[in-house]
DNA sequence: ATATAAAAATAAATCGATTAAGCAAATTTG
DNA sequence: CAAATTTGCTTAATCGATTTATTTTTATAT
């Protein structure tokens, strides 16, 4: 019992697989197609559970009703869970996803594009590394829909979804100053990504407001854990003075609870914490971790609606949207003034 | 300027597209092509950057080098590593992952299943869900490789990787009694699947050899955490006796340290916890959580291995591999004997 | 010089769909 | 009633590759 095909279909009931395509696709009526043949092939179909073949179709109609997503890392929650939300949704509306993750490496991502290119996706959503522009750009020139999300390339002119980054660490600085923190630190990934940049200046602008002097630590991503908690520790044993710091990623604030855990610095008895991107770990510590927690169904409903609504008004071009979401500063345990020294 | 097809590239250089694709396809020595054309078509082509168009490709070879990846739950960290690593060596080994979160669903599964029939992918590795054993053995009775990973379904003759399940929760239940603790419970999702009965046989072994009477909870899944931590928190309300608890997956052990907090009981105080999956929330709880780590590394390595194993020898019926992998019980403070009544 | 074999390349079928163009019969129009 | 139009369906081209079968060219043997 091999596969049917429209031909097999066609044969059977004696009429031309043009006609059954016509039926299959919903243009019977526009193609004046007798309403018994109609039932007639509807009906076999139905019995005999044909499919068309995807591939075929996909070769001649030029869709292949595919999205790529391409996350940082999708071992990582904030962007595993965004990519579980994109996902539900995508097939709902008769799209598949085929992710991967670019490391944020430039190299990567650009051989991931023309992989997706290759496979004729029909659009992409994608968290940009930087000095991928020119790529994204070719995308967009041969009219092929791009989103982005958690972060965007200022250069190209496309749809994005973003959150208030620089008001996110600005507002988590000035919540730590008003607790009475005097000497607050910044962690972060070394990164010139528009989202990066922007929370460190929202905490610069805080400081700044209270002239109190930035003390920051950027830190080379590395796959290896022990790469970024070195460096980290040997930061946190220098500067012995901090009393409070802000880490930029869910991923740094892991490491440095791990390092706080070693160093037997306490939270936030000697030092204040608050992270970006909330989730578990930080809900559970003790005390629990204030951490800026972005809006992951939103910002999830947010990309697959514009990314849907390109992919239906194709050619169409609709001016592009810059969608800035809000982020929650979730007040816990770990920012409060309560210092028990 | 618009794709090139093997037929721009054959009319440039004044040959045939039969002659192009079989230099293209590494058969030019056994089609006896002179070198020097050789030389000129994969100069040309490189040149110019064609690449063949995969959609036509797989069209009419039946191959679509995808792999299709179905997980429970992709924004589980346990499945969300895994999928990291199995996409990293599919990758590299010219697969692309198509992946999906079966939410332990068999309808749903069934579904995706027939999504990625319709999309050619050929192999699948899967976690299924109960209840799926027909649409997998269809699967492998058309051929189709299949490697099951997490759990297996007894039923289904077929190659799956899993760990030691039944001596993993034996083992830190043994641990637990020889700690001293007396009252063990046992926390987990309500489901048939292998690797569930087999976590809950070796707590119940180990209560057994001791002459203690198990105290077991069991779950219904919901995505909605609310839903679990409700019942979880009647159940230890319940049974105030309790003084340390084994829980089943990640997932119940991070809501039951939620429910924990919000009773207020201390761990390991008035309950040591041992929680199967080791991932930062244990880590970096304190005291830190004792946990059953799995080999996640290994898990997905061989996963791939096999399977890659099983795309190259087609047709060739391997026999099944069943891979039994060890887990590491993380010992840490929660399920210290140190009592602090 | 002719037959035979080997080397080198090509024509055409195929995968399974969509779709532009075409055609015969039924119906309407003038 | 003949011409024009509409209805209902089919023929054949197409998407871009792979692959079988075939032809042309060149080399070797007799």
């Amino acid at each position: 019992m091999k596969k049917l095909s429209i031909v097999d279909i066609a044969n059977e009931l004696k009429v031309s697989k043009t006609t059954v395509s016509f039926i299959l696709n919903g243009r019977a009526k526009e193609k004046r197609i007798g309403e018994d043949l109609v039932e007639r092939v509807t009906k076999y179909v139905e019995e005999v559970g044909y499919k068309p073949n995807s591939l075929a179709k996909s070769l001649r109609t030029g869709k292949s009703n595919t999205i790529g997503l391409m996350v940082e890392d999708i071992s990582n929650p904030f962007f595993a869970s965004i990519a579980r939300l994109i996902e539900d949704r995508a097939y709902k509306n008769g799209y598949k996803i085929i992710y991967c993750s670019t490391d944020n490496d430039t190299q990567k991502t650009r051989e991931l594009i023309n992989m997706f290119r290759d496979r004729h996706v029909d659009g992409y959503i994608i968290a940009p590394p930087e000095g991928i522009e020119d790529d994204v750009e070719q995308l967009l020139k041969d009219g092929l829909p791009v989103v982005m999300f958690d972060r965007h390339l200022p250069k190209v002119n496309t749809d994005y979804v973003e959150i208030d980054n620089l008001f996110s660490t600005y507002n988590a600085t000035r919540h730590l100053i008003q607790q009475g923190y005097k000497n607050i630190g910044f962690v972060t990934f070394a990164s010139s990504q528009t989202q990066m940049l922007a929370r460190m200046q929202g905490y610069k602008d805080a400081l700044k407001e209270s002239r109190f002097a930035p003390v920051v630590k950027e830190i080379v991503f590395n796959q290896d854990e022990e790469m970024i908690i070195k460096p980290m520790t040997a930061f946190f044993k220098k500067h012995q003075d901090l009393d409070a710091v802000v880490f930029g990623t869910n991923h740094v604030g892991t490491c440095g609870l791990k390092v706080f855990n070693t160093l037997g610095i306490k939270v936030p008895g000697d030092m204040a914490v608050i992270s970006f991107d909330d989730y578990d770990v930080f809900k559970l510590y003790s005390p629990p971790v204030t951490a800026i927690a972005q809006p992951v169904e939103e910002i999830a409903d947010n990309v697959i609606t514009v990314l849907l609504k390109k992919l239906n008004t194709k050619g169409v071009s609709t001016a592009s949207h810059s969608i800035i979401l809000k982020t929650n500063l979730q007040i816990r345990g770990s920012s409060s003034g309560l210092k028990i020294d």
